[in-house]
DNA sequence: CTTTAGAATTAGAATGATTCTAAATCTGTC
DNA sequence: GACAGATTTAGAATCATTCTAATTCTAAAG
């Protein structure tokens, strides 16, 4: 099974996330690595990462089509970028409502989901007339093993 | 009154600030200055905004001088840093517990503040052991001007 | 099955934000 | 009033991202 072949890769999701969504993006092969990709990992990976961990399958792949393929899948709502810091964007592919915990210490990030109670529109005061379309929750802190080091 | 000397810059809070904080930074007079322009802004500039309205006043600064008083005016926590999107991180001298409002149309930045009964600690379910430092909260849509554009 | 127009992809150059470096200057302490 | 250590400087270096122009792919029309 550790075979070097293309892995058969199962339906994914993605065409099932823009049915659901009804997002517009064409799907090309890289689009759909790269979300593939994303989607396989839990740890907010930057652009670069996600270059690296697919060039061992795709090897012709450019660092620019990734960028490229993380802005469509990002403008089309298929993805999340996240931005705790200076530096690299991050990216998600979490569409659930949740948040960001971001250990300064390791540089972690671990999706934390609400409380089933937790209504966002109530608790900050917008002036009149703002029109909200998504908000980003970072909190960052220590996480358990490092608090532990 | 619009003469060209010095502004007489009234104590602008920092050692204020400071004592209340504990904060620990040796004050220099840029840093002096970083911190009062960014006190007198409320639109959460960057650093090279910051580096240009200083310039007028303190023709000799230097833009890595101004990084680098607000990396140590952060790291004191007499300011903080903002990432609201990819590219320049953005500073902001307001410490009063709120949150950004960011207009994805004219690029605005405005605080809001919570309602009376807002808990954070309350409303997320973060893994055993996690000690938090601070959130950051950041709201994105359109500004009531850029909607009704 | 070809043509064709538009979209996607590429390598590499270019840009923008930030950090680094090494030298010069300042500050507080003895 | 000298010295150690911190601060500041200009400019070079680095890092992340975007741009450019050429090439390749794709889907739809003929």
């Amino acid at each position: 099974m550790p075979s070097p072949t293309r892995p058969a890769s199962k339906p994914t999701g993605l065409e099932c996330r823009m049915a659901v969504l009804g997002a517009d993006v064409r799907l090309t092969p890289h689009r759909r690595e790269v979300f593939d990709t994303l989607a396989a990992s839990t740890d907010h990976p930057t652009a670069l990462d996600i270059f690296t961990r697919i060039k061992d399958r795709s090897p012709g792949i450019s660092l620019a089509t990734v960028y490229n393929c993380l802005d469509h899948l990002t403008s089309a709502g298929l993805i999340k970028q996240v931005h705790l810091e200076r530096g690299q964007s991050r990216y998600c592919a979490n569409l659930q409502e949740h948040v960001h915990f971001h250990c300064e210490t390791c540089g972690k990030v671990i999706d934390a989901h609400p409380a089933a109670d937790f209504d966002p529109a109530r608790f900050w005061i917008l002036p009149k007339g703002t029109k909200v379309t998504r908000m980003d929750i970072a909190i960052h802190g220590t996480c358990e093993a490092c608090a532990n080091k």
